[in-house]
RNA sequence: GGCGCAUUGGUCAAGAGGUCAAGACGCAGCCCUCUCACGGCUGAAUCUCGGGUUCGAUUCCCGAAUGCGCUACCA
């Protein structure tokens, strides 16, 4: 039996050759330079900073350069498939702004590169394998899972490299010994199970100079020395499907990909995609090995390195706690290009599109997550954004996430003002951060949560009920902020407090205390609280009635 | 165990064979100030270790340590 017959013996159904497919799947036609790009998840559905991390690379690249971005779903290990998943990456990618050209969609594939779902790409895969069975480049391997597990406690005797390589399964050289052959022609008719493996021209087990490497340039860690793969790895499981690597093999040049952008976690089997691209005579795309983002503990600063499954992790972590898909994008494009922050220092109000990210100003090494950075940048990320924007954002962020909070939308035009607080001045307050903490940080404005927090301060509380009163007695709701003061500190001096706080560090026995305590009791009064932005521009927003009403509560 | 990748303050990091080793976050103090925030100033804090190359290494080389990853018919 030749290379030939045996293809034929295991796929005769397959009749289109990959010259059709090359046919089927032209080159792109593309501007010089653009690059093509493609996020590829399986689908559990769940999404991770990590993952939104990569993404971002891929959708920088693309159409920085005018390039495409396609979604393809990745589904070639049956055990992890999730109902909705594929909407879910969807929609939880666009929300941060992560949208796709090409590939699958809700309402079906776009593009002619299709099908974007591996699974549905069977057909395609078989006949590349076919090819390789045909050249010699692969054969079926019958070895049991109790026959792997013999060979590799034998390789682990030996202290050699564990795995199906040269001199380990008897299969690979059926075309040498007639019995075997025999034995795989009667157990492919059979109906025997069996996997395709690839047959590595590698030399097994080579150590030190022998190791043959091939020079591989990576996007972000420069010149690779990728050892030759010696491991005749499966190529097409007994179930007919492929494995991750011979689908990005085939996918990955079928689908034009010219740059890959995935975990370093894929570095170790880059030996084995070198060797594939080889074998098919594909060309390499240009690969980008990101580092992979880890976590800092949120009880002090532990350093907790995490994967998978870690709900501080999950997208929608920050999502329920209502962080702008604006704020994350930014952070994470500060700990993508080290150049970036600066690049905003310099163009605070520039648009993202505006900055030049590139793959060799990425860090090599991971870096860990830090909330105290995110919040940072969120709050002067928020900065930037019109009041009615964030007005709105924290509606739709309720409505998913707090209903408690219905009340305080009823109004949008006051959540406006709220929100616009000390926005406009020459030295804007940075107060917003996300969403929960924007709702303590405007409760008071509500009656539905206004509630006393603080304590009246020691030096005023003799005096509650004199300050107030004597407030409201010359409380003139139209006063400007100049007026308003100057009738507190009036207040404060007739009460036995100093008008200005140095002028009571200086001589604490002559005075009860100064005009930061007694306007305190007002705060606390008004707010519940002994910090807030200024007193006079809060009751503007709340109107008289409001004001008196409190202040008259706590006399 | 084997292999791979990584290693500059607490965190993110720039950096070049000779620098007082940028900057940001965080922290501390001071200033501004009716509180807070904002802003300003100041400060504490870093080149993992050991060899080598060199007049000189944090930077180049080699080891070690540490961390992470891979070592599947998972991706």
């Amino acid at each position: 039996m030749t290379n030939s017959a045996l293809s034929e013996l295991i796929y005769s159904d397959i009749t289109k050759t990959p010259a059709d497919y090359e046919a089927m799947y032209p080159a792109r036609e593309l501007p010089e330079g653009a690059k093509v790009t493609r996020l590829g998840p399986s689908p559990t559905g769940f999404i991770h900073l990590g993952n939104l991390y990569g993404a971002f690379v891929d959708e920088r690249l693309a159409h920085q350069s005018g390039g495409v971005f396609y979604l393809r779903i990745e589904d070639t290990d049956d055990k992890r498939f999730v109902e909705n998943a594929v909407e879910t990456i969807i929609s939880s990618l666009a929300f941060f702004g992560i949208n796709f050209d090409e590939g699958v969609t809700e309402n079906g594939d776009i593009g002619i590169y299709g099908d974007y779902t591996q699974s549905h790409r069977g057909e395609i895969y078989r006949c590349f394998a076919k090819k390789l069975l045909a050249e010699g480049k692969a054969y079926p391997c019958f070895l049991t899972e109790d026959e792997i597990t013999e060979i590799r406690a034998k390789q682990e005797e030996l202290k050699i490299a564990p795995g199906i390589y040269a001199g380990w399964s008897k299969y690979r050289d059926w075309d040498k010994d007639e019995a075997i052959a025999a034995e795989v022609e009667a157990k492919i008719k059979a109906g025997e199970p069996f996997v395709i493996r690839l047959k590595s021209q590698g030399t097994p087990n080579a150590s030190g100079d022998d190791i043959r490497r091939n020079t591989v340039i990576d996007s972000v860690r420069g010149k690779l020395e990728v050892p030759e793969n010696f491991q005749d790895i499966v190529i097409i499981k007994t179930t007919g499907i492929p494995t991750y690597h011979f689908a990005h093999a085939v996918d990955d040049h079928l689908m034009r990909t010219t740059h890959v952008v995935r975990g370093e976690e894929w570095l170790p089997s880059l030996p084995i995609h070198v060797e594939l691209f080889n074998y098919l005579g594909f060309e390499l795309p240009t690969y980008c090995h990101t580092a992979v983002l880890m976590k800092i503990g949120e009880d002090g600063n532990k350093r907790k390195l995490s994967k998978r499954k870690d709900p501080e992790l999950s997208l929608d972590y920050y999502r329920s706690q209502g962080y702008h898909p604006a704020a994350v994008r930014e952070y994470l494009l500060t700990i993508l290009n080290s150049n970036y922050e600066e690049w905003r220092m310099e163009n605070p109000d520039a648009s993202i599109d505006e900055f030049e990210f590139t793959t060799e100003k990425m860090s090599s090494s991971g870096a860990l997550f830090d909330l105290d950075k995110l919040n940072d940048v969120s709050k002067n990320t928020m900065l930037r954004i019109p009041a009615k924007d964030i007005a709105e954002f924290l509606r739709s962020w309720s409505a998913e996430f707090a209903p408690e909070y219905e009340y305080v939308f009823k109004d949008m035009a006051l959540l406006e003002q709220i929100l616009d607080l000390g926005r406009h001045d020459a030295r804007p307050r940075a107060d917003l951060v996300y969403a929960r903490q924007i709702m303590d940080f405007i409760s008071y404005f509500f009656e539905e949560s206004f509630r006393i927090e603080d304590e009246y301060p020691a030096e005023a509380a003799a005096d509650v009920k004199a300050i107030l009163e004597g407030y409201m007695a010359t409380y003139d709701h139209n006063d400007d902020n100049g007026t308003w003061f100057d009738k507190i500190r009036a207040l404060a001096v007739e009460l036995g407090y100093a008008a200005k706080p140095k002028d009571f560090k200086k001589n604490p026995d002559e005075y009860k205390g100064h005009v930061g305590h007694v306007s305190t009791v007002i705060r606390i009064s008004l707010m519940g609280r002994a910090q807030s932005p200024d007193v006079w521009t809060i009751q503007q927003i709340m109107g008289e009635e409001m004001v008196k009403s409190r202040i008259e509560r706590c006399m």
